[in-house]
DNA sequence: TTTATTCTTGACTTTTTTTGTAGGGTATAG
DNA sequence: CTATACCCTACAAAAAAAGTCAAGAATAAA
């Protein structure tokens, strides 16, 4: 599935990151957890991956937290879900970690442009929304948020 | 994930099925799964599953096995995937099962247009191909088919 | 310098889904 | 009648996803 929960609260949780990225300071995983309640330990690890790859840059210690690393015309959803997954193909023809074929038959599979045709275009709809798309979205439906 | 092994297994099947369309009488489980190297018991239940949905027919006692219902031009790969999948959604804003709403946000969720347009892509997409287009490519692959 | 705050990391547990097995039943051609 | 082959439900094993725990390291502020 493409839309884990590991996604979801990954997302909400940027879209929470992008509706300060012009405020002062860096927001606190506990701050965010209890928002959006999420658990802040798993947040922890979300967190942890969207670092790796460069979309959050966190600071430690007091007053400490997490800020966009771009701004928020700037990253896209493929992006976020490649950090949180791995990757958006339909099937695991090939190893999301070692990159290795892991269908014996991928050589002979009738129906492997099919899924490779899928992968483009998932990759191309994640691609075109940036998380500013969705903090516009978000506050349509949502009005609440400060 | 969208390419399980059920979806996999179901497509071999369903090509081998597909090869012997023209030829008299129906194919066993026995052999389908001794040539596709699948469980035969497994297998059943996949054949049930696309049995409900009238793409295959079964014919009872000896001489017995599946037949396509409808010719191989007439299959695509979407009523294959749902038959055996029960969506292509790429999350589970709605339940498989009882089709209510799973996720307490559906309705303020500023990314539901994204995973909306990505389920119709994948449906369009299913929809195109045909079993008999992989057919056609699976005799290009590995034409030790008889 | 000490302390409270907050990120960092890896291992572990639980839950859910997927995959597969077991075993009995039913229809029917020969 | 009997062997063949579909039919069905429950159960088991394995894999993946979701979530917890605990010890550690950096740093702002008292």
């Amino acid at each position: 599935m493409l839309l884990t929960t590991k996604v979801s609260y990954g997302i909400r949780a940027l879209i929470t990151l992008a509706c300060s990225y012009e405020k002062e300071g860096a927001l606190s995983i506990k701050k965010i957890s209890g928002k959006e309640e999420i658990s802040s330990v798993y947040l922890e690890q979300i967190f942890s991956k969207l670092k790796k790859k460069k979309i959050i840059t966190s600071i430690r210690g007091p007053k400490g937290g997490y800020t966009l690393t771009k701004s928020p015309q700037q990253v896209n959803l493929l992006e976020i879900v490649l950090a949180l997954d791995g990757s958006v193909a339909p099937g695991k023809c090939v190893s999301k970690k070692t990159g290795k074929t892991v269908c014996t038959r991928a050589g002979i599979c009738p129906s492997k442009e099919v899924w490779d045709e899928i992968e483009m275009q998932i990759k191309g709809t994640l691609e075109k929304y940036k998380l500013s798309d969705l903090v516009k979205r978000s506050a349509i439906l949502s009005p609440e948020v400060t």
